[in-house]
DNA sequence: GACCAGTGAGAAATCGATTCCCTCGATCTG
DNA sequence: CAGATCGAGGGAATCGATTTCTCACTGGTC
């Protein structure tokens, strides 16, 4: 257990005072080159570096954000985290992460935990649109909040995300084009932000005259729910020309169930997602999903978040990117109509 | 932006000193109870909370662990990280995570900056047996160090991990009851303890007199080698009646890609795994795989940083639990032998 | 009635880095 | 050449909670 070195060590090998020793190190420029030289040569040697708690309790920042996701187990949350990490990279911050369990409690929590660890920001995929309100809305008093992919409109806050809504029209277009006619959707119940715009998304676009229930699925965002909703579908007669899903982790299972009860995907039953997850490249047939371009939702999730640490009281901003839909084979494959993209990135 | 308040500011409103304020609220039992009464109450009042620097910084204790994992895109990763939160969140502790991205550098830094941070503790899965030495080595002088499913021998830390060889017992003797004869390993290279103890345990249990290239394959814990392994055996004449994976992201790829090149899994071939993680369950057939008692692993895990904490010097300890081979469909099902266990639980 | 052990509580030191303020010497201006 | 200006660098305060260290006061004993 070496004790580490302080600026006092450093201050007095490099035969200085701890004020100058500290000016060197954070290069300010009125600090003498040759004075400089010496305090680093004197800080290598001793293996110095900063206390992180001395360095926060003066300065009040951290060099560090925070992110809440609803759960690190879904795979699409975490291919977020890891953009958010690789966007704070390049300004040498990093990245606390916490797992909010889909509960409003833990997820108000790990908030709480957060700001009071005094993170310079808070990158939050809220769990609900409602509840997660009171939360976000008090954490965005003491700290810069960005919400991410999924938005609690009332916590004021600024938000990245995609367009739900054209993502949807993407799958539609698409099954219209492969010539569907009849349409099923299993999503989410709409109490988050995402699972509603896709659902009204869904229902403004393809929806029937009249929609059977058991063509209306709303649950969660898991696989359990894929499988129990697949299951739905199999005991009704009928089955659609095509299932939209809210997300991958959905359709993964749904789409073996489907084949484990014989039913042809793509020939019988077209299926399109939302996510565009590596979950989608280990079924077959592999998922044609609608992509979002998480990388640049991160970076513009950090600026965001930079911004509002310099202007507290400017005006909420949305960042909304548009979604591209990736074709394969659960509908068919790429055929002549672009090619399919993406690489299997689990590990 | 409220600010916050501050102990002195307790104090005040308690009408005490900030000693005393801050005595009463530890629970010190010289004090007074009615001025325990009247500090809480103002605490209260004002929605206190200690400045978690200004804690650590004069206790040198943060009531924080660090975990470093290689991927938090493995499920089985994911799977452990949950179990060390949750085992943490009975003592009111919480867990800081960081990736190491499969990287020897990345590693290093990660565990760096944890180290820094004051961490009471660290939990990590070592990237590599040989080259993560000198990083866990130097974070052991500084801090509880426990190393979880892998080892770096030579780091001379305290280990929590599971039986691999009595793991792949279980795999071949299973393989044998249900009438195979030949076996092929598909795994990952022997950089990681766990990668080393499976095919070792392999070649000393199954491998035959013989045993052809293509049916000792070693790459990476990934989905892409897992593919790739899969089509280097079909491309060969002869296969084997079993494959053992050394990782449900190999097997599942490789199922899909023998199921999609027509192999009848498992009538032709039977396919086994390691991991049990929520991937295997996704697959048709569903995976065997070997179950990892990770919750326990991740409860005794803590308290190896715990005693540790208390008593520096005390020699190493290894604990290994003993896993256990849950049957599913890929072996040809439960059969007569034992249930199947376990739902998605991916979210 | 004097002395001592014991107890509760405040003043001040401490953890380590940063930064404001001030000094001392040097350069510049009139 | 005197006085003003500038700049490098040191002393000490600061961030907030904890923890000595000390002291005043109580009750008990001889």
């Amino acid at each position: 257990m070496g004790k580490k070195a302080t600026v006092r060590d450093v201050a007095a090998a490099a035969g200085v005072s701890p004020a100058t020793a500290s000016r060197a190190m954070s290069g300010d420029p009125s600090v003498n080159p040759e004075m400089v030289r010496r305090v680093l040569k004197a800080s290598a040697e001793l293996g110095y570096s900063a206390n992180v708690f001395a360095r926060a309790l003066r300065t009040q920042r951290t060099d560090t954000i925070g992110m809440v996701v609803p759960s690190i187990s879904n795979p699409y949350f975490v291919v977020a985290v890891e953009a958010v990490e690789k966007a704070l990279a390049d300004s040498d911050r990093s990245l606390i992460l916490c797992d909010s369990h889909d509960s409003v409690e833990t997820e108000s929590a790990r908030i709480d935990l957060l700001v009071h660890r005094m993170v310079d920001g808070l990158v939050v995929i809220p769990v609900s649109a409602e509840e997660s309100v009171p939360a976000l809305r008090a954490a965005a008093r003491d700290v810069a909040v960005v919400q991410f992919d999924r938005i609690a409109e009332a916590a004021g806050t600024d938000f990245v995300g995609s367009d739900n809504i054209d993502g949807v029209r993407q799958c539609i277009d698409h099954l219209r084009e492969r010539g569907c006619t009849t349409f099923a959707y299993i999503g989410a119940r709409p109490t988050t932000s995402t699972a509603a715009e896709r659902l009204r998304a869904f229902q403004d676009l393809a929806a029937q005259v009249h929609t059977p229930d058991h063509w209306l699925l709303l649950g969660e965002f898991t696989t359990d729910w894929g499988q129990a909703a697949a299951q739905r579908m199999l005991d009704a007669a009928v089955l659609p020309d095509a299932i939209v899903c809210g997300a991958d982790v959905i359709a993964v299972s749904l789409l073996t169930a489907l084949r484990g009860s014989g039913v042809d995907v793509p020939g019988v039953v077209k299926v399109v997602s939302y996510d565009d997850s590596n979950l989608g490249m280990l079924t077959v047939p592999r998922l044609t999903s609608v992509h979002q371009p998480v990388e640049s939702m991160a970076r513009e999730a950090v600026r965001l978040l930079d911004h509002r640490g310099r202007h507290r009281e400017a005006p909420n901003r949305k960042s909304v990117f548009t979604p591209e839909l990736v074709v394969r084979e659960s509908t068919g494959g790429s055929g002549a109509l672009r090619s399919s993209t993406g690489e299997a990135r689990l590990r």
